[in-house]
DNA sequence: ATCCTATCCTGGCTGC
DNA sequence: TGCAGCCAGGATAGGA
């Protein structure tokens, strides 16, 4: 689902269309949406502040607003499983999903559109308070192999539920943990505080290139809904060498990709080529 | 501290 | 063909 490379693919095409326009206008269709705000206070917040900049953080899309000049809150997107995101014109048919319009000044709209009600678009007077609790940028130059290895040391946790743990390390989901480790040949079930400096290592620059080489695909569609903002889908899942491949041969060796639930999530990998 | 389960949701799939 | 039931999945809360 929308992971750090779909987040990431999003930022960057919706950037060019939103950073320097002002919020004119709001229409909530699902109030839960807005993550606790009611939709008056959320257009008081809202309406008239400029989007000075969109950025991402984790799996998390970032719109830091202004008013008169000075800083004031953020918006904060988190789209779950199923949010999608589009900027259109006004009046563009956004299908009867749709939870969230920002109406923009250039006559374009800001449509955040959501299947099952979990994705969140809430107006943050303080975001740092909520992504500060994130862990590191994989991405970034904090997330040093050295960092990693002490950082899995400190834990006594299977390696796949740690992955996915947002406080450990920012905007890894299922899909990439399973890739990430498949690449590192570590077994998901192996604990956090029995790998090697070497092995740490490898999962560091595993879990980097596939992020991003998944950005660089404009990430992973195999549903109806991961898109872009313009419509197209990914193109990553034709890369995967473990996850949905239960029963497929692995690449690398042959044997029979295996499915187990860890964490409650499903979970794909080789028993052959990962170790515990 | 970590793990496990339930919850939130709904489209799509499976099986009868 | 129709329909009931199950499942996926990110995050979180509460209990073991």
């Amino acid at each position: 689902m929308p992971e750090l490379p779909e987040v990431e693919t999003i930022a960057r095409l919706i950037r060019p269309r939103l950073e320097g326009r002002t919020i004119e206008g709001c229409e909530v269709r699902w109030t839960r949406t807005l993550g606790g705000l009611s939709r008056p206070a959320f257009a008081r917040a809202v309406v008239g502040a400029k989007l000075s900049r969109v950025w991402r953080r984790g799996k998390f899309l970032v719109a830091d607003l202004e008013r008169g000049g000075c800083p004031k809150g953020a918006l904060v997107g988190h789209l779950r499983m199923t949010g999608r995101v589009h900027v259109e014109p006004h009046e563009w048919n956004a299908g009867p999903y749709l939870k969230v319009k920002l109406a923009l000044d250039d006559g374009a709209s800001f449509f955040f559109i959501d299947v099952r009600k979990f994705a969140r678009l809430c107006y943050a007077s303080e975001p740092d308070d909520l992504l500060g609790e994130l862990g590191p940028e994989p991405l970034s130059e904090e997330f040093t192999s050295e960092g990693l290895h002490a950082a899995l040391r400190r834990r006594g946790r299977m390696l796949k539920p740690l992955l996915l743990d947002q406080t450990f390390v920012a905007g890894i989901g299922n899909i990439y943990a399973d890739e990430s480790l498949f690449r590192a040949g570590i077994h998901p079930l192996a604990r956090s505080d029995r790998i090697s400096r070497e092995r740490a290592g490898r999962l560091r620059d595993e879990i980097r290139a596939t992020l991003a080489e998944a950005i660089a695909r404009e990430g992973s569609s195999f549903d109806v809904f991961y898109r872009t903002p313009e419509g197209n889908p990914g193109s990553y899942q034709d890369e995967f060498k473990v996850y949905g491949r239960k029963g497929k041969p692995c690449v690398r060796c042959g044997e029979p990709i295996r499915r187990i639930v860890v964490a409650q999530r499903g979970t794909h990998f080789c028993a052959r080529c990962q170790k515990r």
